[in-house]
DNA sequence: CCAAAAGTGTTCGCGGTACACCCATGC
DNA sequence: GCATGGGTGTACCGCGAACACTTTTGG
């Protein structure tokens, strides 16, 4: 390490962010990874993420590596969890500032940014050796995401802006791990009055196309300013 | 600030942790403050909480930090958010990591230990000025014990080892800010098969004295591995 | 004997769950 | 016309909510 420019009298932990990004498509949950270029753990496969400046908030040194990094923005982002053992890094003390992220993979712009070479999409279920203590980090991320996604309206972050609802509860039925019953899921969802049903009919499909409908923000917000409680 | 003798290429945020310990007594909510010797701030009540030394863990500091500024050792103490706003500290970039903890008002040793001049329990609802972010803290603090409290068995940390069910009532009833009918509660809580009856009973009350119980962490784990989950 | 809180059961209604068939469409 | 998923209703059961009186104890 090169002697710097900025000294303090204590030592002082390094301070980066690092972020779980997750993507649906039809069969499973997949997570964002990128290649390192250096070292240490050069070429494995790691969280996108990276030092906080001192200029920045921590919300916005994650957007900035998202963006830089994975070429991804306009995502739903949330703070997840500060890891701060003391040797998460071989080379010296980070404390690392967690946030997961949830992006519409049928998002084109998305799709476009991350198919770039050491960038990648890997199925939850079989991701590759990962650097640090990265896979704790996404262990974490997808606890926290399974216990979220039952008590408020984030799974739309995953899906298109407008979706029927057979992607709803294969989003369900996917990231929860469990089987839900068609006319009961259905029943539930919409009597929950957060949906609408829009004009559009799915496309493409070689069965008889499902309405879609788009979740109503406005509406959700009204209704959870007087009490209500989203619960799947 | 001196010049000091740790250098580093970038600047580099300090890191602090902050702790917002709860406690309950017969009325109300408490959380445990410390008056600031030093600048800034200085005379101002805030949370016990102080800067984390490159050779411990996040966890570490926050619970020395409890026991050298408040005496307060052998709580529940769990990890609530890492808050990086620019100008939390007048002096400079700090981050801190903020915790909270659950502290048994009736544990001797910890009202013995913050009966110094300077450590004081105030309630919840008036709270005196905080130096800092530190009302935020409490505030998003709050909001995570109110959630926690109904879907973890962490209530039983606020009480004594030993207690009545009303006294079980009226920490959810000042938690959740809600009346709860007696009888319900009881049917429920106990029939949840988590608290075990002593044979010991409340003394020096003056009407019928209330059977004491305790909460059984064993069954509790036990049922919670087998997919039972607590909920109030 | 009086004040104060402990302790105890039943009824009702809603919401969750289980369950099977016809319909529309593309090929 | 057939394969594929879309879309729909009902009956039952269990749990949460509402609700009032008797018992015990100390002073």
């Amino acid at each position: 390490m090169t002697a710097g420019l900025h000294s303090y009298e204590y030592p002082r932990a390094a301070l980066t962010v690092d972020c779980v990004v997750f993507g649906l498509d039809e069969k499973d949950l997949k997570v964002l990874l990128i290649q390192r270029r250096l070292t240490p753990f050069q070429h494995a496969w790691a969280l996108p993420g990276g030092f906080v400046r001192v200029d920045e908030t921590l919300d916005e040194a994650a957007r900035r590596e998202l963006a830089e990094e994975a070429g991804v923005t306009d995502v739903y982002l949330e703070q997840l969890y500060t890891f701060g053992e003391l040797d998460r890094d071989p080379r010296e003390r980070v404390v690392t500032v967690a946030y997961y992220a949830l992006a519409k993979l049928s998002d084109h712009r998305i799709r476009a940014a991350t198919d770039a070479l050491g960038v990648g999409w890997f199925p939850l279920e079989d991701l590759p050796a990962l650097a640090f203590d990265h896979v704790n980090i996404v262990k974490v991320a997808t606890e926290r995401l399974r216990g979220k996604v039952r008590y408020a309206p984030v799974g739309f972050e995953l899906l298109p802006p407008r979706f029927s609802l057979t992607q709803l509860q294969r989003l369900y039925e996917i990231i929860l791990g469990t089987e839900l019953d068609k006319r009961n899921f259905r029943k539930k969802i919409l009597s929950m009055d957060l949906l609408v049903e829009t004009d559009e009919m799915e496309r493409g499909v070689r069965h008889r196309a499902a309405r879609l409908y788009r979740f109503d923000r406005r509406r959700y917000d009204k209704l959870a300013r007087s009490g209500f409680s989203f619960a799947i």
